[in-house]
DNA sequence: GTCTATAGAAGGATAGAC
DNA sequence: GTCTATCCTTCTATAGAC
């Protein structure tokens, strides 16, 4: 089943040096700010040589973007309906932060696309990404009618910890400025901020 | 005291449309994806022309950030001390939320920036941002310390209101794909999730 | 102050030798 | 498969007339 186009071993290992390239290059300059020049140099082959392996520039922007998105969306797919509901939401919680911390790049070039408008990947956002969102709010909405975790938007609940979580990278310049010194542990300190936000609101009888 | 360069009527009104058209096209797509001409061509004006008010493309950029970047700054400044703290975060909160929902352009250009790490304005992160963002972490650490605030870091509770009241903006494009129809009472939603997310964490008592 | 025309540089992509 | 050389487009910025 390797069929139709088997990869030798040197197709392989250049077009992963491309992509990692490009993950470096497109994640800190945005898809304009990027050059192949640069991609290629990082990625240790020439111009034209990339362009053997990709057909264009944009070619290699939305294999990042396309491959990388079933990684990126991977944490969400885990949140577990059977789970104990506070805790997966904090699970998941803990799990995107990592992520953060891990991948950085991933998540400035989805940034960088965002910020912008998502040109390339707007029908990934409208489709796989809602039904997904959709379907475990869903699951969120079952947990609060059984008063398992206290009554909040799921959408909602959802952007916060997206946005709280993905800071620590896409914003990572301005929270290491501000932080100085400090900013050395700032993942562990971030870790048990955001486990004390989301447990605060999720935990039902502790507000009204 | 208007001296060294009095501006005429039409230098004015062509400077700031100059900027505002700027401000569009730089939040839009970034410094490398904006063009002169489309600045140039949005302002009503040839490009030789706007070059006139603008010595270089860089040179607006940078009068835009700075220009920017008290106002992006003033809600923070506005938090006050001798108020009730719990209600004076809920109302920073507010504040960032209303700006993003009424000047999402220029969060996406202070986001667009810092993403790529902030090369044009590193200087005003560690410098000003940093000295306003500790004043008012003391502020914060004072409120704490007198029990009149539940024990949280004081700088990650601000990241966290900047994360998710400017997702609203950066992520624009994300969050209405993402609510379809539902969308279009966002920032009414928002509000009331944030407030509650906020009211929840900082709320003495309510946790142990 | 505003325009047309253009210089000069950078970047995406291709031709063609090896 | 990989390279050197180059084409062609796009973009910033300037020259110079009005």
């Amino acid at each position: 089943m390797t069929a139709t186009k088997p990869l030798t071993r040197i197709q392989q290992k250049n077009r992963a040096a491309i992509l990692d390239a490009a993950l470096d290059v497109f994640s800190a300059h945005g898809y304009r700010g990027a050059t192949v020049d640069q991609i290629a140099l990082q990625a240790g082959l020439s111009k034209p040589n990339l362009l053997y392996y990709f057909p264009s520039k944009d070619a290699i922007h939305v294999a990042l973007l396309t491959g990388l998105l079933s990684t990126w969306l991977a944490p969400l797919e885990q949140l577990d309906p059977d789970g104990e509901p506070v805790e997966e939401i904090l699970k998941y919680v803990d799990l995107k932060l990592t992520m953060a911390e891990t991948y950085p790049r991933e998540s400035r070039l989805f940034a960088n696309e965002i910020v912008q408008g998502a040109p390339r990947i707007h029908d990934n956002l409208t489709g796989p990404l809602r039904r997904l969102v959709d379907e475990k709010c869903a699951v969120i909405a079952g947990w609060i009618a059984r008063g398992l975790i206290a009554p909040v938007d799921p959408h909602h609940l959802i952007f916060s910890i997206w946005a709280t979580t993905q800071h620590y990278a896409d914003f990572d310049v301005q929270v290491r400025a501000v932080l100085g010194d400090a900013a050395e542990n700032r993942f562990a300190i971030a870790r048990e901020h955001l486990r004390m936000l989301f447990s605060r609101l999720l935990t039902p009888g502790a507000a009204g």
